[in-house]
DNA sequence: GATGAATGAGCCTTCATTCAT
DNA sequence: AATGAATGAAGGCTCATTCAT
């Protein structure tokens, strides 16, 4: 689907706003106003707000599955791709964290009837990459047996999450003035604790460490 | 506070639809309807939807701290400890979570003007007593040195989290029937994982595996 | 009817916030809170919010006719009775000046089905008194003829609501500071000007001045 | 601000119904359904009930000045344009009655913060108009010293409230059978009366009657 | 395409009153 | 006599959507 510029305008604004305020917490008018557009144009454009919002989420469908491979060709070893894939998911995800918190919101229940076939779909898939990943890691010897590449998976991302949903409580903790600062935080210091955590998971060898 | 059973029906039922339709998309006449009461008797009872919120999590604001010190006055290692701990931390998010995805949906912007203070100083008062244990634990030599203690809360934390709001994709994926056995999965799956997360990062030396 | 001192403090902050508010921008839980009284016991003692109204209205419902007759019996002029009288007049219309607001809101409709007999009857009354006191000075030919008696009492009664009811645009203009600013106007400004005004109307002859 | 047929229809019923029933006691779905127009249009034409008021006042807001204006340019002497604004003032008044009746009840007290600038200095240009006409009067000869123009004005204005805010007992009084009676006697006896009251206080001589 | 007007349903809250105690 | 709980109705307002142009 291709999207025109006042569209993509729309699209922008109305994922923020979804992101800030809900999605029923958000209304058409507000995006309306915001871009400056009709309220009309917005049914129009997309039908209804419950199809705008799926049009955000395909609209922000892009391809991890390339950058993932762009990693990993390269001739670096096995724990320093798992650096750069732990880099790449962390900063994708807090690209696309608005999305990701409409999204998370709505995936346990399905109050509005949203169609997350895509979404489950590009996710399975990028599992599989990752599955892929680790066992050839294990197959090669650099990871340990024994790690669930799913809830290993979840680790990663969950640090995130858990960051980014307590926002102002850390925020406040750390002493961090603005999004910006933030942001520092989340590449200066999660990142580097996510690739510790995600080398000490995937070499640590739990029969060593009894008691 | 105390609550009568008339308004703890309603503080359960609002909670589970909060947690499912979210703040803006609950109206107080499906709360109402749902514990069959009155319409009124809402604002009767707790003043306000807003405060209705404050109240659940009040309500659901209870003694963590006391449960980690019976695990800490145990004589069980510092490893063993550790493992209890990841059981309690995930217990009971899994058993709050509907009060944390409420709270995580209002907590990185504050549209509703939401008073987070209580829940807010509650989660850096277990911040700190985390952190004693880490700390001692480091003294004693069991931990190593270099781990961020919030980063690493945040971890355990998130494993949990994003599983939960990923939860049809996850039921999807791992074949699980329902809500039983999403929880089963917790117990049985993601608790020991984190557990041996938690002992990785604790017990892993970077400079070790330099690459 | 006899009040007791509970049912009078409801009388009289009803009154005030009657008339500040309007009756119905006035509801009992105001009443009741400022009352400091339970909410159901306006309903209990007065039977309904409608009839606390009426309540009030006969509980104001004082002798005006005795302290004319007071003026009557005097051995002053005509010219002395009438500024007397005018000081009476406007004197008492600014201490029941809250229920005046209330009943002339609600006097020339009648959505609430008040019932004015009582307060009817009294006002014919002293219209009564006025038009004897009038034609007897007449009469005794300190006033000139053609004028009409119950034009003259809307004019003595009409300077002050003229006043009242514009009051925060009279307190700008004067620059009145506050209430009691108001009331030395009242008394050391009004009645003497409307004491002028009905000396000059009932001693002017018109044919003196055709033109 | 220009209206269209609609909006005025609106504002038309809602001053009737708001001076029959006051602010608080008319709703916007009364006046929805009285002008036959959907409810939510209300708001949406004014914005909310506050604004449609304050529209109502804006729309009555016509030309005062103009009008009295085109008496003072006459070549008639004092006396007898003072009996055109005697009656000009009048007319207006009963023309306007309904607004002044909202407006008289809401500017004592200010509960509902309504915004009464435009209203008030309206009032105060038009005080300033009738100032300057009596002091020209008095400078040439046709009104005595001594006389507030403030009061005098309310005098004027007064007789016509104290008269429209007891209608129902003035019209038993009279023997007034409806509406249209009350009106006949504004013009046939309340105008001719306050006229004759007028030129009686500017040229009445209070040192000539001591007594 | 594009828009202002219009709709009916629904929102949260407060109302006057009555009930049970 | 007195009260806190409870009720159903109504309050003003905003909603997503559709209509006519």
């Amino acid at each position: 689907m291709e999207w025109n510029d006042k569209q993509k305008k729309i699209l922008d604004i109305a994922e923020e706003l979804f992101a800030i305020n809900g999605f029923d917490g958000t209304s058409i008018r507000q995006i309306s106003k915001a871009a400056d557009i009709n309220v009309a144009m917005i049914s129009y454009y997309f039908g209804s707000k419950q199809k705008l919002l799926q049009a955000i989420v395909a609209y922000r469908n892009t391809g991890f599955r390339e950058e993932f491979e762009d990693i990993i060709v390269t001739e670096l070893s096995y724990l320093e791709k798992l650096d750069q894939i732990v880099s790449l998911v962390i900063s994708r995800i807090h690209k696309n964290r608005r999305i990701y918190k409409i999204i998370h919101f709505l995936h346990s229940n399905n109050e509005h009837n949203f169609d997350f076939e895509i979404y489950n779909a590009q996710k399975k898939e990028n599992f599989k990459t990752l599955k892929d990943f680790i066992t050839n890691g294990q197959k090669e010897g650099s990871f340990v047996e024994g790690v669930d590449y799913l809830l290993f998976a979840s680790n990663l991302r969950g640090a995130y999450f858990s960051l980014y949903f307590n926002k102002s409580l850390f925020m406040s903790v750390l002493d961090l003035k603005d999004d910006t600062g933030f942001e520092k935080y989340i590449f200066s210091n999660l990142i580097p604790h996510v690739q510790r955590t995600a080398r000490a998971v995937l070499t640590y060898n739990p029969k060593k460490n009894k008691k």
